[in-house]
RNA sequence: AGGCGCGUAGCUCAGUUGGUUAGAGCGCUACCUUGACACGGUAGAGGUCAGGAGUUCGAGUCUCCUCGUGCCUACCA
């Protein structure tokens, strides 16, 4: 399958993500690596990671926010995975009624027909049509990311199974009296002509105008001035009302008012009257409001305490509703126009003002919602909401970060119920009938004969469709079969985590709480016990990541025209850099700018990746030149046995432990951003720019080498470089899982680099006494290196350096001076006997070094260097002496921080005076 | 109208419970085409942590105020 001989000897130079990335993909999806059989859920004791992809649009492109989402999920699956766990991703896509409706409706109108000439069930079927031919390719680009979810649980929320469940959700909801129907006051679409609901209502700061109108008392005794924003439903007033103390108004409450502009067909004009009502506030406007039950949800609600007829004078698409008036069939803001140009002319404009408002949009169309009066299904919310507060609030889902858990609390304790139908074509249509005979409904399961009250056969089922988010609301259950009691539901359910962004908080979040706190309180545990709140979460966690961005942190539009296409970015520097740029920007509580600069960063990083892979293949090459064979099974081993093993040996299995715990550690906190930068810094810093350079060193393999030793260090070479990919598998799977299989040259232990175990501490030896003494030789080493510079010393001439330290780093350099020739170019080390001074010597805590050339180095540059550090040295000492001066600190600050502080006042002593004496040393200018 | 964030190097961002001299990547400067890698190596420069006040022995970190900036929620005609 792979041209891995080829690959170990000729790996071009410079990586290249398009060759391998597709190949990979595909292997992955078909070899069904990531899928989960049911067995391995019910397994006791093996921890299970199981989590819903947020299910995309059928309509949908990927974008940047899908990408993060789906990098974020993958990472942590992949490395739920390599930790030994049953970790299932489950996939799928959401029919999306509205928007999926829409791009449908725009199809049939570049076809020059519409739905309404097709009908219904032909509508539906095309609808279907067109997710056969488009609905699959959010999910495509899916797979080319390489998004390790079990492709065998791939659904869609209009599945038959699917269906079933949500209609015996709707039914059980009705019969537990939390589902009623009724005529209120909805967001109404008026360009798709359908109710949403209040969170797909989208609200805009616009400047208006509020309006001052005078109506006349019917008596002729005089008028009242109402204020209005939408002076076209006047039409529709069936009251005006004014606050019961509101002094300015005793005298007419009680009156009648001729409604101007009301007459039909040349008749009088309607008449209404001046009722009182505490909701209208002296404060506002002209303290007297005009009331429009039918157009106007508070406006209704007075309507409903008074007992005011509705009068409806909007259509579905908002024209005015009223024949006979002259404003008959003008659409809602042309009748404004001329509403307010008549009023003018009949001197009953009083005042036009400038008024902000917030202005409610539809979030689909982009249109002015229109407060619509009309017959809508609802779900009494307060019953899930209860639990679903009690659910957050008793800790059994925890949000991070956790401010969200502020958010949904506070919505969550306002919330209104809920309207669910939606006066669409696409969609799980509402299992009620309506009986012509008596008029009552019917809610069943099963398509009914008759009508359940009079038995009477005349029964049409209601047109109207559920809000999408119902069915996305159930999915954490019904995706594994509710309402059967399936293995899967025993096994995965609840699931462990959810990732998301913000923006679907109360869309799905808050939904999935509520229904799921509600539904699976009924199923039984696995063991028959009954099932508490905290089991009957939908989920345990709950991480809700940011928002993507552009470069210049404008929010990616469309309409802006600033939208990055992943897949192209993708195309451009390869997934590996994509994630992982992605990865390391995704820091909480901000949002992400994404730039290619960073991504090109990365796209560096996987080359580097590259090229240490290729080294590590030439020295096995050499290897077996030179009869030197390194077994692979015993790489394990190798990561262990530290018997006796030089410095750099110990102290990279040191730093792979660490970097492997930090990893762990950052990913349980969803610290995405921290453990892309420990890998980073790991394999780079620690792995590439010092340990390979070491290690170059002890491979030889010329005359009379110690071929023992070359393959001792050949062998933890290899150990080292392949925990390392595991260790960055989660991260860029494509290009370890390409470098994985060359390394093992057809003889790898798994199918997928992504099927082994990831590295952990107790895997691998190392000590921190290690660490702290590499830390001074890498010291030393950049000393001498910074020296050689200075001091001009060409860079391909070895120089000798003295060295004046403690008795541990005389072992240390003596110990390790082959690695300090090499790395620091030096010819041969003396030690001294006396601190050294003057001709370039340089210090630090632990030693003094000097490079022993003769100077070619700018005394005045040097002067000035020197001039520098001593003032920084001055100032440090200063400040540490004055502290340790202050009484107050010394009695309270902890022994810890005072001995910290003495030590470091003395070490800045010792510099400074040296930095003196040297300063002192070098000729005058 | 309420609520939540953010403001740290030229740019993009880290900085865990307050504690020794504030970090990273990119960019910049100098040197190096060294047999893994110029998508590279080495060494550097660069920050009064938005401003002010307070608490504290000690503040980038806690409190308050101001300024700038982004977002969420909401039935004020």
């Amino acid at each position: 399958m792979l041209g891995l001989k080829d690959m170990s000897h000729e790996l071009p130079k410079a990586y290249d993500p398009s060759v391998i990335e597709e190949r990979w993909a595909e292997y992955w999806v078909r070899e069904r690596l990531f899928d989960v059989a049911t067995a391995e859920g019910t397994q006791e004791g093996v921890k299970k990671f199981t989590m819903l992809l947020p299910p995309p649009n059928v309509t949908g492109r990927l974008h940047m926010g899908h990408m993060l989402n789906q990098t974020e999920m993958d990472i942590l699956t992949r490395w739920h995975r390599m930790s030994g766990e049953v970790a299932m991703w489950v996939p799928g896509t959401d029919h999306a009624g509205i928007a999926t409706q829409m791009m449908v409706e725009r199809q049939l109108a570049s076809e020059g027909t519409k739905r309404q000439e097709l009908g219904r069930v032909a509508f539906v079927e095309r609808v279907w049509e067109w997710k056969g031919v488009y609905g699959g390719a959010i999910l495509d680009q899916m797979k080319r990311l390489g998004a390790s979810v079990d492709w065998g649980r791939e659904y869609f929320t209009m599945d038959d199974r699917l269906s079933i469940a949500v209609k015996e959700a709707f039914v059980r909801l009705h019969e537990q009296g939390l589902i009623y129907r009724g005529a209120y006051i909805v967001n109404w679409d008026p360009a798709i002509q359908t109710a949403v609901s209040d969170l797909e209502v989208e609200h805009e700061e616009r400047l208006g105008k509020i309006y001052h109108i005078r109506y006349p008392l019917a008596d002729g005794s005089g008028s009242i001035v109402v204020a209005t924003t939408r002076p076209e439903t006047m039409l529709g007033d069936t009251a005006v009302a004014v606050n019961p103390d509101d002094e300015r108004y005793l005298a007419v409450q009680g009156k009648i008012v001729r409604l101007p502009l009301s007459g039909v067909n040349g008749g009088p004009d309607r008449e209404i009257s001046i009722l009182t009502d505490d909701w209208a506030k002296p404060e506002f406007g002209t303290g007297a409001v005009k009331v429009t039950p039918a157009h106007d949800p508070n406006d209704f609600a007075i309507g409903q305490r008074h007992g005011l007829p509705n009068l409806t004078i909007l259509d579905e698409t908002a024209h005015v509703l009223l024949p006979g008036s002259p404003y008959h069939g003008l659409d809602r803001y042309a009748a404004r126009t001329k509403i307010v140009e008549d009023l003018k002319e009949m001197g009953l404009l009083v005042d036009v003002k400038d008024h902000t408002l917030a202005i409610g949009l539809s979030q689909r169309t982009g249109v002015v919602i229109e407060p619509r009066l009309s017959q809508q299904w609802f779900v009494k919310i307060q019953p899930l909401a209860d639990k679903a507060i009690d659910a957050v609030d008793k800790g059994y889902i925890k949000f991070t970060p956790d401010q969200y858990r502020k958010t949904y609390d506070e919505w969550m304790k306002n919330i209104h119920d809920w309207c669910i139908s939606r006066q669409l074509w696409w969609g799980h249509r509402i299992p009620a009938w309506h009986c012509a005979a008596c008029a009552k409904i019917t809610v069943a399961r099963e398509t009914p004969e008759v009508c359940e009250h009079c038995q009477s056969k005349e029964i049409v089922q209601e047109t109207d469709v559920l809000d999408t988010w119902f069915s996305s609301g159930l999915l954490p259950f019904t995706v594994f079969g509710w309402p059967e009691k399936t293995p899967d539901l025993a096994a995965f359910y609840p699931t462990q985590l959810l990732v998301t962004g913000f923006d679907i908080l109360f869309f799905w979040v808050a939904r999935m709480i509520m229904l799921g706190s509600h539904f699976m309180l009924d199923v039984p545990m696995p063991d028959g016990s009954k099932r508490e709140l905290k089991d009957a979460v939908p989920f345990r966690e709950v991480y809700i990541h940011a928002l993507v961005r552009d470069a210049d942190r404008q929010k990616m539009s469309k309409t802006k025209g600033n939208v990055i296409d992943p897949i192209e970015v993708v195309k451009k520097y390869g997934t590996d850099a994509v994630r992982f740029t992605l990865a390391s920007m995704a820091s909480p509580g901000t949002d992400i700018a994404f730039s290619e600069e960073r991504t090109d960063g990365y796209r560096s990083f996987a080359n580097k990746i590259w090229n240490a892979a290729r080294f590590l293949f030439m020295q096995v090459d050499r290897a077996k030149e030179a009869g030197v064979a390194v077994d692979l099974t015993k790489l394990g081993t190798a990561l262990k046995d530290v018997e006796g093993a030089p410095l750099e040996t110990r102290w990279i299995l040191a730093r792979l432990g660490a970097a492997a715990a930090a990893v762990d550690a950052s990913l349980a906190a969803y610290r995405f951003d921290e453990a892309a930068s420990a890998v980073y810094q790991f394999f780079w810093g620690d792995f590439c720019d010092w340990y390979i350079e070491i290690v170059k060193l002890r491979l030889e393999f010329g005359e009379g080498a110690d071929l023992a030793a070359t393959k001792t260090a050949l062998t933890t070479l290899l150990a080292v470089f392949e925990a390392a990919l595991r260790l960055l598998s989660p991260f860029m799977p494509f290009i370890t899982e390409e470098i994985w299989h060359a390394f093992y040259d057809g003889a790898a232990p798994a199918k997928s680099i992504a099927l082994t175990r990831f590295p952990r501490t107790e895997d691998v030896a190392g000590d921190a006494a290690s660490i702290s003494a590499m830390e001074v030789l890498q010291q030393m080493i950049v000393t001498v290196r910074g020296l050689r510079k200075e001091m001009g010393v060409p860079e391909k001439e070895a120089a000798p350096i003295r060295v004046f330290a403690g008795n541990r780093v005389v072992a240390l350099v003596d110990d390790n001076a082959d690695l300090l020739r090499r790395l620091a170019r030096v010819s041969e080390v003396e030690f001294a006997s006396a601190a050294l001074t003057g001709d370039g010597a340089r210090s630090t805590a632990d030693f003094d070094v000097a490079v022993v050339y003769e100077r070619q180095i700018d005394v005045a540059a040097e002067r000035e260097r020197l001039t520098k550090d001593l003032a920084k040295f001055e100032k440090g000492l200063a400040a540490a002496e004055r502290q340790l001066g202050n009484e107050a600190f010394m009695a309270k600050a902890p022994a810890h921080i005072v001995d910290g502080l003495k030590k470091q006042a003395a070490e800045t002593k010792m510099l400074h005076d040296k930095a003196k004496t040297a300063l002192e040393a070098l000729p005058s200018a």
